[in-house]
RNA sequence: GCCAGCGUAGCUCAGGGGUAGAGCAGCGGUUUCGUAAACCGCUGGUCGUCGGUUCGAAUCCGACCGCUGGCUCCA
């Protein structure tokens, strides 16, 4: 057995264990299920009243007592009758055991609990060397909002106390890479209760970090052969019931607005501007791939549970693009947008994320053949490039399968980043076509991708990878020059000026204020470069470097400093 | 949207039926200093909003708004 299926069979246990704590609490409990999850585990549970933080110590003491116990845990396998006789009083059980395809059925039995189960579990509970309950949550039954809402709690369980601690210590380390928390101390974005959730203020610092990526943006799809275009952030409601999103989308979407008797909606998706620009000629084979590139402003309403900092919002700006191919070319275009994914995002320091390919759902338009032409497409480019993924079946949208790219933050929450959708319905929708070879009309495939997702959500992601310290190229004050007395500032503004002229954020920190206290701030701010200067740097014509990782330079040339500044920059590093 | 918790000065937070407190920030001074916080003084809040209970509410209750952790959903 490897660590790994230890661990996850040590963590179900666990739950069990927590599930006979609880039992012991609350005779009259009734239980849910309580798998193993990643670091821990969980179960859900009915109970007379709601829990709070003060029952997780009272119910980790009793579970204290059964580890220290160290009783056996037993399976014993029973017929169904039996297990129906066992979880009479247990509805949620009982669900279960009528719909487990076998006859028998195995239970696992601790100490005074018994619990519908297939297992494995660990040989006795004295085996849980370390856990702690976390946190307490609510959780629909089998996760279907229209089921009764459980109250679930919480653990994480390891090997030892030391791995324990060393977790523990991880998560809090994480806690202060929040974004939220960061975007709020670097000062780069707000959330106002007065304009309304989930709608982002950039501040001028954290609007430098966006528009430094958009340019970078820009400038790399104008290499791939994509054409920037510019679409309106309203549209007639019809073209939305053309669309099918009126239908389908209606609950993402905010109420339409009526202007001289016409109804408008604001855009949830920028595809179909980019629709009507393809649609403005007549189009030929020659003509293809089309690659429409928009940094689109989108609006959608997002259920008031949902919102997150930057990363789940009520409008944001996708890095979005639709390419308009023949069949024969969607391979090609797909391989390319996911190199270019790869390569943006490789570009910003991620190089863990996961890759996801998600097949067709219930509920889709097109014909198989359709779908399972581009996804074995979808399937081929992966392969090619020898990127590992996993397969998400069924977890399509309507028009067509997808490959997406997961980016994680801090604390481990995986966001959906890059997303590549081959697209069957709108094509077909709107007519868009070409005229072929052969003179006759053929429907495009549509592609829609982004490779960064949305900036919002992508510089949440950015801000909790480098925990604020972005690399120079993305910082929005990369210098900053800090006199040591007073007299020094005419000399530091000489400094200021001569990185400006060589195109390097500076700021002269020239406040009537302590050296310390300046290198404080800058810290805190996690400015890449503090230069200071004194009457040695005055006298010589040099500046002491100091870097944020607290690495002291010391005497340095002004043009040595810069060519280090401007070396930094290009590498993006 | 659902379950639970929370909302006190610009920020971080204490207080908890008798009418509001700290540190930092800000402002005014003093200090001119060699690699992560100099010193003194001052200003600053209808305690999220609206109702209710009470002689009296920031404190108790209710509704709403917002935030946090999950669930569901998603770029």
């Amino acid at each position: 057995m490897n660590r790994e299926e230890r661990l996850e069979r040590m963590r179900h246990s666990a739950a069990h264990i927590m599930a006979e704590a609880v039992q012991s609490l609350f005779p009259e409990a009734k239980f849910g299920i309580g798998p193993a999850i990643e670091n821990g585990f969980y179960y859900d549970f009915e109970l007379p009243r709601p829990l709070t933080q003060e029952d997780l110590p009272i119910i980790e003491s009793k579970m204290k007592e059964i580890i220290d116990a160290d009783l056996p845990f037993i399976r014993e396998e029973v017929s169904k009758e039996k297990a129906r006789l066992l979880f009479a009083t247990q509805p949620y059980k009982l669900e279960l055991i009528n719909e487990l395809p076998d006859a028998i059925v195995a239970i696992y039995k601790q100490g005074s609990f018994t619990d519908l189960c297939r297992g494995p579990h660990i040989a006795s509970t004295g085996e849980v060397k370390a856990f702690k309950l976390t946190h307490i949550a609510g959780a629909y039954w089998r996760g279907d909002e229209r089921q009764p809402m459980l109250q679930r709690i919480y653990g994480v369980a390891f090997d030892s106390q030391a791995e324990l601690e060393d977790y523990l210590l991880r998560q809090a380390e994480a806690a202060k890479r929040d974004h939220r928390k960061l975007g709020k101390e670097l000062d780069l974005f707000s959330i106002h209760e007065e304009i309304g959730p989930g709608l982002i203020c950039w501040h001028p610092k954290g609007a430098l970090i966006r528009q430094i990526i958009e340019d970078f943006w820009k400038a790399e799809h104008i290499k791939q052969g994509y054409d920037i275009v510019y679409t309106p952030h309203i549209a007639k409601l019809d073209l939305w019931k053309t669309s099918g999103h009126w239908e389908f989308y209606r609950d993402y979407l905010y109420p339409p607005m009526e202007v001289e008797g016409q109804q408008y909606i604001i855009k949830p998706m920028n595809c179909l501007g980019h629709i009507m620009i393809y649609k403005s000629q007549l189009r030929s084979y020659r003509d293809l791939p089309l690659r429409y590139a928009e940094l689109g402003t989108v609006y959608r309403y997002e259920r008031t549970g949902v919102l997150h900092g930057l990363a789940r919002v009520r409008g944001f700006t996708q890095d979005d693009a639709h390419i308009f191919c023949r069949p024969d070319q969607t391979e090609a275009e797909v391989m390319g947008v996911v190199e270019l994914a790869k390569f943006m995002i490789s570009t910003f320091g991620f190089g863990d994320y996961e890759l996801l390919l998600s097949t067709r759902p219930e509920k889709y338009a097109g014909t198989i053949e359709m779908w399972e032409g581009a996804t074995e497409s979808l399937k081929r480019v992966l392969e090619k490039l020898k990127l590992p993924y996993k397969l998400d079946p069924g977890e399509g949208v309507f028009y067509g399968p997808k490959i997406d790219i997961k980016l994680r933050d801090a604390l481990g929450h995986a966001w959906q980043g890059p997303t590549i959708q081959v697209d069957f319905n709108l094509p077909q929708r709107f007519n868009v076509c070409y005229i072929g070879a052969d003179g006759l009309e053929h429907n495009v495939t549509m592609i829609h991708r982004t490779v960064l997702g949305s900036m919002e959500r992508f510089l949440a992601c950015l801000i909790e990878h480098y925990g604020g310290a972005f690399p120079v190229w993305l910082s929005p004050v990369q210098a900053v020059i800090i006199p040591i007395a007073d007299r020094h500032i005419d000399y530091t503004h000489q400094v200021g000026n001569e990185l400006e002229e060589e195109g390097i954020r500076t700021q002269v920190d020239d406040r009537s204020e302590r050296m310390n206290l300046k290198i404080r701030e800058a810290q805190l701010n996690k400015i890449p470069y503090m230069i200071i200067v004194g009457d040695n740097e005055v006298a010589s014509s040099n500046v002491s470097l100091r870097l944020r990782s607290g690495e002291d330079i010391g005497s340095q040339t002004i043009s040595q400093v810069k060519a280090k500044i401007r070396r930094d920059i290009e590498a993006k590093c």
